[in-house]
DNA sequence: GTCTATATCCAGATAGAC
DNA sequence: GTCTATCTGGATATAGAC
């Protein structure tokens, strides 16, 4: 029987992958994830004909992963308050271990907008009906009217960004890596709880759209 | 009279800064560099010896620049409240002017972080300091004991993710550039309302550090 | 499919005239 | 200080044997 649909060309992906994320497209080289993968440079032009296409294929497999995870939670059937919850924790948890990851796809798309164009249509998540759903929820459940938009990039924000901005922080504050890893594990229960209190306020002064 | 210190020198740097902050490291060329501060390319290593130093140059400007404007609303004399309020809006409005720099920051300390340890002690600011200042306000102003480093990374993670996300959100959400526009404008009301919500509700519950 | 050897290109850096 | 011309190294990519 054949290893995973062809082992050498996965081999391949998963050292592009490393690569990629930690140094981006220019800073890449060809070589390193030659070695990484422990093949011959000229295999990686004879499996995706050049740096280009393979760097696609990993942006392509990356943003689809992040996606149908990200946007599988808010698609499913439990409250708001549950999902942001959920989300919270299930992030975190993912980021600790992929670190660079969210930060790559920032890169790619801010060199070439138009990665995406194309992949999102190709994937079963659909943004608006998110936005519809947070929207519903958030007037049914909780009685608010606001930009479910707004809500939703305050979600990631709170979420990605200490993650992201991981060594800004560290080197500004003087943090350890201990210290660092306490911060994130308190923000699995203080970023919900930031959240749920911000909306609980705007059931009272509904003024804000 | 002299121009400002040495003319071509300064055209050299904003057009680095530009080109830089754009592209990083990795994706800026010397050569782009010289064309946009209209002189020969040779003149940037009369000027600044090689590409990392005038990076590094590049890099230190920016980064006490932006530590000046953002560390100095938090060591003023406003209600803590007046702070957050004064900072989204002065942010949002120099972020507009400049997008790439928060971005440009966070991939050269993911790159080296040890670039900003020499830098930080050189500055006027002290984040040690502004932490404890934050923390007797929440104290004094709001009786709530919460940690500081907490309430200001949510703050810089709703500020700053939304712009630096950008291009991401623009596809996921299809948004328009003038969508995006009342986005950002939005913001300026929502979140610091969002946050002195979130606060308001710590005040009951003190559970949570 | 996998290797070695090589072509091609291009960016950073230097030499040296003016 | 500023220019032209050139060197050099390194990275992507290809040719062709096995």
């Amino acid at each position: 029987m054949e290893n995973i649909t062809h082992n050498t060309e996965n081999r391949i992906l998963e050292a592009a992958r490393d690569v990629f994320h930690r140094k981006g497209f220019n800073g890449a080289r060809m070589q390193e994830i030659a070695n990484l993968a422990n093949i011959n440079k000229s295999l990686l032009h004879y499996y995706f004909r050049n740096k280009e296409l393979l760097f696609e294929k990993v942006f392509n497999d990356t943003f689809s992963q992040l996606a149908s995870k990200m946007g599988g939670i808010f698609m499913s059937e439990m409250t708001l308050i549950s999902k942001i919850e959920t989300f919270v924790e299930l992030y975190l948890i993912f980021i600790s271990e992929h670190s660079y990851v969210m930060q790559f796809i920032i890169n790619a798309l801010q060199d070439r907008p138009e990665r995406l164009r194309d992949i999102i249509t190709n994937q079963n998540i659909n943004p608006e009906l998110l936005l519809e759903k947070i929207h519903k929820q958030l007037k049914n459940e909780m009685g608010i009217d606001m930009d479910p938009l707004q809500l939703y990039v305050n979600l990631l924000a709170l979420v990605i960004f200490p993650v992201v901005a991981k060594p800004l922080l560290q080197s500004i504050f003087s943090l350890s890596d201990e210290r660092m890893a306490v911060f994130y594990e308190e923000r699995k229960k203080i970023v919900p709880v930031f959240i749920e209190n911000a909306l609980k306020g705007y059931e009272k002064d509904k003024k804000l759209g």
